[in-house]
DNA sequence: AAGTGGTCTAGACCACATA
DNA sequence: ATGTGGTCTAGACCACTTC
């Protein structure tokens, strides 16, 4: 354990612990050198841990102080389809269902950047039974070759993941009732729950990808994790 | 802005236009000390951001490398329910239905820490109309004075998020089905899809509350954003 | 005006993974 | 055995904010 660690786990058990109240001035650092010996870029370092994680605040001249305890947001693990369903044990699985050219606004009509899109649409299967299905829209001019990909062995998902250099996404999550369609495709009731996942992701300004996914309710949860960083 | 943000700014900016692809090996930290004319510690500040971010993996004595592009997580946001309806523009209101001693096994079956609860069921109100209903236990031991709160004015959540030093918390998100009682809490028709959400909050290593929370499928969403970090 | 955190330098030692 | 990243020191200057 190095010494900013220990001093960071230090004083983030004492705040958990009750015993630093929320708004207590915490040392300024040359007394934190002091105390525990080391340098000021160590003790700085340790307190820039504490503040990104949220447990402090720090304001100049003022000094640093314990934060009011917030849970406002929580690290989410996105689906990653194919290794959900091998963690299961399953074997995962890919069907086509649909391949066609398309325009931005096919799958919702807010997408602000036009241009030419193709339409993906298919069925992710564990075990050979349907997990999930997916709708996706593919930014032609975002992703060279992607007319030439073979969606019919692979998952647009992972072809994409292979080959995009780096996106910035954007989710949103719902519970919808499963479409006369989708509960067929899926082996499920029609009006049955289902977790919708929506994601855009863009490389830099420019639209790469957009895709619904919808998980039978039964058969997907989410799970997030929030705790003291690191 | 500074040093190290400028050269973390410019590496991060080449992985997502493609030009240094994954697996690419970046320059030695000492090459980049020459390359930008700063210290090894600023240029190792930038590389440790980039690798927080998950853009490059660096390994000792094999240099960083430009990372394989991944989506498995994201920062959600996770519902501080009064906010919400507060930036929606509604009036939030709260509405108790039920109090009273319980035990750690009524909420779930599987909460390893036994031990006396208070059980706490209600309504969070939107303008007046349901937007959530909510079932929570909360430890006695853990949160002192729970017994004398009063929540007829004020819902638990904000009572303990004032009160409770910190937390370390883990979610669970599901698409469910209504049942006939909490559709007629919220207002909806019963089977009618909903948002569950299912949060445990420890203090150190004991329970501190675990509460389930429904909202209408189609009163709310989550949403989450995920990119360059900072 | 003074004190605080924010950042940077130049140098050092070490653990570790690879060659 | 060697080179890499990981961490730390001691000191410095600066920007900002409150006094």
């Amino acid at each position: 354990m190095t010494i900013a660690q220990a001093i960071r786990d230090g004083i983030a058990a004492r705040i958990r612990s009750g015993e630093l109240k929320p708004g207590h001035r915490l040392p300024v650092e040359h007394e934190m050198v002091a105390a525990y010996g080391c340098s000021r870029a160590t003790v700085s370092k340790a307190m820039a841990s504490l503040a990104a994680a949220g447990l402090i605040e720090r304001r100049r001249k003022a000094g640093s102080f314990v934060a009011r305890p917030h849970l406002e947001q929580a690290v989410l693990a996105v689906p990653d389809i194919a290794r959900i369903v091998g963690e299961r044990g399953e074997v995962y699985g890919w069907r086509l269902a649909e391949r066609r050219a398309a325009k931005a606004t096919d799958l919702a009509d807010d997408d602000p950047h036009p241009g030419a899109r193709l339409f993906v649409a298919g069925t992710h299967l564990a075990g050979g039974a349907p997990f999930a299905i997916e709708r996706r829209l593919i930014a032609l001019d975002a992703v060279p070759g992607v007319e030439e990909a073979d969606f019919e062995r692979e998952a647009p998902g992972s072809w994409l993941l292979a080959r995009i250099p780096w996106s910035e996404a954007r989710h949103r999550i719902d519970a919808v009732a499963a479409s006369r369609a989708d509960a067929m495709a899926l082996g499920i009731a029609s009006g049955a729950p289902c977790l919708r996942i929506e994601r855009w992701t863009w490389r830099g300004a420019s639209p790469v990808t957009h895709v619904v996914q919808v998980f039978p309710g039964d058969r997907y949860s989410l799970v997030a994790r929030f705790g003291p960083s690191d």
